[in-house]
This record gives C-alpha cells, sequence and structure tokens, in this order.
DNA sequence: ATACTTCGTTGGTTCTGGCAACAAACTCTT
DNA sequence: AAGAGTTTGTTGCCAGAACCAACGAAGTAT
C-alpha cells in the first residue's frame, strides 16, 4: 500500500507490462536455474507463449542461455535454461583503511580477476592507481564490462557519486563518480560500505538472509556501520546518510574515540580500534606499531587468552547496539560482517547472549547470522552495486 | 533498485497497465485537484485520449467527478476534476486507554459523524459496543461505507487483524477484525495507533509530510510509539513487530515503569504517564485520582510553573531518542503526535536543543514538526486505514 | 472576421498478453 | 511394437490498452 510520488511516478506505457515480465522472468532464471520456460510459466501463470518470447528476447541480449534438456516427467522433455556467465560483466572497487582490492566477476557474482595493494592516504594518488589497474583490467578483454562499483567507509551520497566524508583519511567532498566516469567512460556506482555489503548479502547471500525482505546488516571493521534493507531494497534516507546508527549512543567512556570525536558511540565500544586497544590494555602491551585486527582474530583463534577475551567484549558491545535495532525495527534477520566472523565460534554465544537479554518480552526476535558473503565481502559489495542494477526492478512489484 | 521477491511478484497481465495508470490519475486528481484532462496528460505524458478514457472510468466508479470549466489560457477551457466526496465512505474507530471514538469520512478525509465514549477495560464489553454504534451508523446510510479501520495502542499483527497485546487493558491475543467483520460484513483493518497515525500524516499531513518519502512519526501518549514510513510506505517488520522504539534503552531510573516492566526504556521517561509522576512528584502531590494529562497541558499552557517544567523535561527525553531516530535513520522529517503538542510553543525549543546538541558532525539533520492532523490524530490514523487503501498502490512505482 | 490555441473525443494502429491448436518428444500401457 | 496419453515449446489469431493523428468545440488575440 505505497503512496505514489507523483514527481516520480512513470506511467505505464505499452513496453511496461513487457519490462516488468521481463524482469520477473530474468530473476527466476537467476535464483531456479537451471529451470524451463514451462516451469517459469507454471509459477508466473503467464503463458508458455509469453515467457517463450521474454526468454528469445533475453537470450538475443546475452543474458541467459539454453543448457540442453532436463529429465521428462512423463511427456517432452524441457529445454532448460541458466544465466549466461561467459565473461566479465562487472568491475569493483572496494576501498578500505588497510587495503583496496579491484576485481572483475561474471553476471553471477563470481570473481574472475582481483588485485589488492595498501590504501594510500593521498585521494590522487590511490585513485589515479584504481584507474590505472581499471584499465588494465579493460585492456585483456575477457567479457564486455558494464560498469563499475566503488565503496568505501564513510558518508556517501550514491545519487551524486560524491564521498561527503571519509573520517579515516579526513577526505571531504570527493567527486569519485566523476574522477572514474571521465576517465573510463563507464557508469560508476559509489556507495558506503555498509550499505554495499547488504546489497550484496540482498543479491548474493545465502537463502535465510537473500530471501528475507527485511533485514540489517552490520558491518564491524574499523568503525561500525549498518545497512538496512526494507521490502527488498537499501533504505539510504536523506543524502544517502542513513545507516549510521554506529553513531548511537549506548553508554560512555568508550576505550577509543568514535571517528566522530566522541566516546558514547556504539561505534567507540565495538569497533575493530576499540577491540585492539583493549587487547592491548589486557596484555599490557603498548607497541605503537599497532597490531593488525586479523592477527588478533588469529591469535584468539589459536587460544590466546587476552585476544579470545577483547574478542568476547567487542561481541558483547555489538549485541546492545543489535537489540536495540531489533527491537525497533524487528526484522527478519540481522547479518554480522567483518573480519570478526572468522572466529563467529568464539563470539557466538556471548553476541546472542546479550541480544536475549534485551529484548523485550512480546516482541519477537531475529536470527543473528555471520556474513555469507565468503572470504572478502566488501569486495562482493562493490561488485554488487553493478550486478543488482542488471536484476533490480525499478518498476514493478 | 529493489529485488524482486518472486513469491509475491504479480506478472503483468494486460490490465496491468490500466490499474497503474488508473492509479496516478486518481492520485493526480487527489493531490491536485482542481485539475483537467489535459493538464494529467502532461504530467504524466500519456496521451490526452488515454487521460480522457481513465477518467470516465473513475467518473463511472464515483471517485471523480467534473466541477464545470477553469480559465482559459488561450484556448478552449479545460474541464476540471475533484474527487467526489458525496457520502461517508469510511468508518474509523480509535481506541486508546482513556476513550475510543468512532466516526465516518468522506472519501477525502473530512469527518462527517462522530460519537465518543469511555474505553471499558473488558474487551467484550467495549467491542460489543462498538460493534453496536458502527451499526447505527451504518443504518444512517449516508453514503456507501466500504470499510471499517481500528487502531489501538499495543502489538497488532495487521496481516490477521490480530491484537496480540495491548500492554494497558492486559488484553492478549484478540480477533478483533474477525469479531466485528463476522457481525457487519465488511472488510476491517486493525493496526497499531502509532503506525495507523503515520499512514494518516502520510496521506493526509501537510504537504512538508505527506510529500515526504521517508519520515518517522513519534506519538507520546500513555506509551510511546513509533511509525516508520519509507519510501511512502509504513514499514511493519516481522509480525508487523517494528516501530517499537519506545523500548530503546536510553537511561536508567525512568520515574515510572514502561509498559513492558523495564525502568530504562524510552517511553519510561517520555510518555504522558512519566510526565505526570514527575508533574506529581515537583508539586507535592499524591493525589491517586491521577490527573489527566488533558489537564496538565492545560495548566501549562495557563501558565502553571510546575506544569511547564514537567512538559520541557518530557521534551528533553523524547529529544533523546529522537536524536538518535535521526542519526540512524536521516529521515527527511520527524513528526510528533499526541496531546503534547497543543503545548508545542513550550516545548520546541527544549525539544530541538536536545536533538542539534547530539546530531553528529557531517550528518544531516531533520526538521521536527508538530502533528499536522489537526484535532485527533488518532481517528485520523483508523480512519486512514481504510482510505489509504483506495489510492495506495499495490503494484506500480 | 480570421487566425491561432487549447481541450476533449474519435477512429485506426501497434504492442503485448491470452488462448487454442499443433507438432515434437517422451512415457506408459496393452 | 504400437497406440494413447503427457509435457514442452511454437504459431496464428484475438482482445485490451496505449499511441497517434485528425477533428470539432470553445476560447483568445489580431
Amino acid at each position: 500500500m505505497r503512496r505514489l510520488d507523483l514527481k516520480k511516478a512513470q506511467a505505464a506505457r505499452l513496453g511496461t507490462i513487457r519490462d516488468i515480465n521481463r524482469q520477473i522472468v530474468l530473476n527466476y532464471v537467476r535464483e531456479r536455474e537451471p529451470i524451463s520456460r514451462a516451469e517459469i510459466a507454471r509459477e508466473t501463470e503467464l503463458q508458455r507463449s509469453t515467457v517463450s518470447a521474454i526468454v528469445d528476447c533475453l537470450i538475443g541480449e546475452g543474458l541467459v542461455e539454453e543448457i540442453g534438456a532436463g529429465e521428462s516427467t512423463g511427456g517432452r522433455r524441457p529445454t532448460l535454461l541458466r544465466l549466461r556467465t561467459a565473461g566479465a560483466i562487472a568491475i569493483g572497487v572496494a576501498l578500505t583503511p588497510s587495503s583496496t582490492t579491484i576485481a572483475t566477476s561474471d553476471l553471477a557474482g563470481r570473481v574472475l580477476r582481483q588485485q589488492s595493494f595498501p590504501t594510500d592516504p593521498d585521494p590522487d594518488r590511490i585513485f589515479g592507481r584504481v584507474i590505472d589497474c581499471i584499465q588494465v583490467f579493460l585492456e585483456q578483454k575477457d567479457g564486455a564490462i558494464e560498469g563499475i562499483g566503488v565503496n568505501l567507509p564513510g558518508l556517501i551520497d550514491p545519487s551524486t557519486g560524491v564521498a561527503i566524508y571519509i573520517p579515516y583519511f579526513k577526505w571531504r567532498d570527493l567527486r569519485i563518480a566523476e574522477m572514474i566516469s571521465s576517465r573510463i567512460g563507464l557508469p560508476v556506482s559509489v556507495d558506503n560500505d555498509a550499505n554495499s555489503v547488504a546489497l550484496a548479502e540482498l543479491w548474493f547471500g545465502r537463502p535465510e538472509v537473500s530471501n528475507a525482505r527485511d533485514f540489517i546488516l552490520v558491518l564491524a571493521a574499523d568503525g561500525v556501520g549498518t545497512g538496512i534493507v526494507f521490502d527488498g531494497q537499501i533504505y539510504r534516507g536523506e543524502r544517502g546518510a542513513a545507516g549510521e546508527f554506529g553513531h548511537m549512543i549506548i553508554g560512555t567512556h568508550a576505550p577509543v574515540p568514535c571517528s566522530c570525536g566522541n566516546r558514547d558511540c556504539w561505534e567507540a565500544f565495538s569497533s575493530e580500534r576499540a577491540t585492539i586497544a583493549r587487547y592491548l590494555k589486557l596484555s599490557g602491551e603498548t607497541d605503537e606499531a599497532r597490531i593488525n585486527f586479523k592477527e588478533l582474530v588469529d591469535r584468539a583463534l589459536a587460544g590466546e587468552a587476552n585476544a579470545g577475551k577483547s574478542l568476547v567484549d567487542m561481541a558483547l558491545c555489538l549485541g546492545i547496539g543489535i537489540s536495540n535495532l531489533i527491537v525497533g525495527f524487528s526484522p527478519e534477520v540481522v547479518v554480522v560482517s567483518g573480519e570478526i566472523t572468522r572466529a563467529w565460534r568464539l563470539i557466538e554465544d556471548s553476541l546472542k547472549q546479550t541480544i536475549e537479554h534485551s529484548i523485550r518480552r512480546g516482541l519477537p526476535s531475529a536470527r543473528i547470522l555471520p556474513s555469507t558473503l565468503g572470504e572478502d565481502p566488501t569486495l562482493m559489495g562493490a561488485l554488487s552495486l553493478v550486478l543488482a542494477s542488471k536484476f533490480g526492478s525499478t518498476v514493478a512489484a
């Protein structure tokens, strides 16, 4: 029961009906491959002839391909269809405080080529290198790249492709989309890291997550970011500034200052930086050559008590903020992402315990799951910015 | 860029295109009346002939009517259209802890007949009376009632019409929709008070609010409820349990226990009950015949210092929760509703001050507005449950 | 008066899904 | 082994809705 936005609402033209059905058929192929025309017709209640016409069109566009006949169920064998994944179609750029990763992927989100290097704090130098790297990928011509997705940690306006503020490097108002697009000539989508990881979970996560219409992604990294998915779509708020629940107040005297300067934000308690600070205090180290969070997780997994304890503390703090979000949103699922998920077995209990404890009587809880995106969720996020636009609907319900 | 829900997605049939355009044209008439066919055609970029066909159809259904010719702009004068508001079309039932109000309204949300009585704590008795009252309204036959909307304060599942838990009366699992529908034979929509007031703001609020795609409504009454509007639609979450940010933790030692039993919820600091408790403490009264919150506001408006101070305290507490919501959602607007808005001039500064103070650098703030629905926002909410379904879209974008 | 605008309608065209019939390909029964 | 029955995918025709062009109606400006 949505209220129409008359400024944006597009009246349905003759082609709209086809656009809607094309989108639906494409998504059936994506989610249920291998699948036959007849089965799509049964599920959508479209005529087999209509589905055939649309599939012919999708095959013509190179999005779908036939892969021979399936099993008979008492009659002619169905011709099975799947996504045509030959060749690279998207480039993703994941910029984090420590490193920058660039990769190409096919239509199904499988990474084909990948390259990483340390992130240079000078914006001109790092984006110069990113552009060079993109050009190398393009010259390899193993597919027709249709777009570039970039994510970085901070406040981004995705509609203009401007990075408004990146706290870690103190970058302000970088016109990233324009910078890359003017050199490369391809469309560039830019978004916040947490939002784009949420997008990746929505499109490429495990079914428990990707089939949820409403969920929250909590990305615990150098800061704490949240991505909100509502009705199968990323909620961005005004100027793309939503999802900054990391700055929700949950207490006082955090171990480190938040990127916004305060010491009472959720982020100041639950980020990787906060956890490293706690670990250093626990173990009495004052090593300025700060230990890497990755190493800290490794030590915890190897059984080092102090490392384990600091991760558990992190989980407890994460749990407080998550419980607040569950109470307000009542999402189906909360996904936790970031390096810490490697140590899931060490923290799962603490996390869930805090949450169960503070959920109010009568209100349903939510499932808490670790990220389902494998090695590099942030990279998948960057790629999703491009891939989701191939499958996502701007029109239909 | 929405991800389709294949289980729910309806393929576009031949009639879909007309449904979409019909909805768009109807909403142009609603929002821009008086308006001509030609202007709708210009704005929607549909053909004038197409718009005419759709308008004929809407006139036939009794939703739209012609009201003579408008001004010429150098050629033939346009025929102006408006919503046909003759007769009652909806019945709304607003049940609050103190009183229950029932009213009929026309298509534009204008209240035609209205009746109130104290709310009986016994569910059978109160709903019996509600049903009797509805029947009286129906017998008056001043229109064709198409549906009944009911709201009440608590946890509701709108999809089944069941009141899961109403804290104030300790009602559990009342099948309200069924109860009324089986006696009256009309469709019944049931929802939480805050959600339905948010719906009313979305459809019948001032343009600053109703044209916002994303806003949050904070209903400060016996409890504190929040209604979340995302992308022009009410966000309900799983089992309709979203919007319970009233149970967000914002401190300790609240003046009264929350309806959930704890003393750390936002609601326990900012509700009418909390404010009355503060007032009684300030003024040294211990009168068990509790003062009405309405009276408290009257006294504050009359200049009584203790009454004013307790309202200011309420505003400060409301501000803390609101600032947390702004940081996370970045909504365009936050609407405050409830009896307290009568004293807006007394509390506006305190409210905005808390919020400005805790908004983080770099993040946009939001406009804070008092409810724009006049006398009885809750009643408008109940009516909106029916009216929104006449205009809302389940299909188009 | 005459020319030009704007509005709303009409009749024919085009696009797209619905429908029915059909051929292809396969299974199962006799 | 043959025929009956099923399932799949295609083809040709129909119908609904938007598109388009033309037109009459009703004004305004010269």
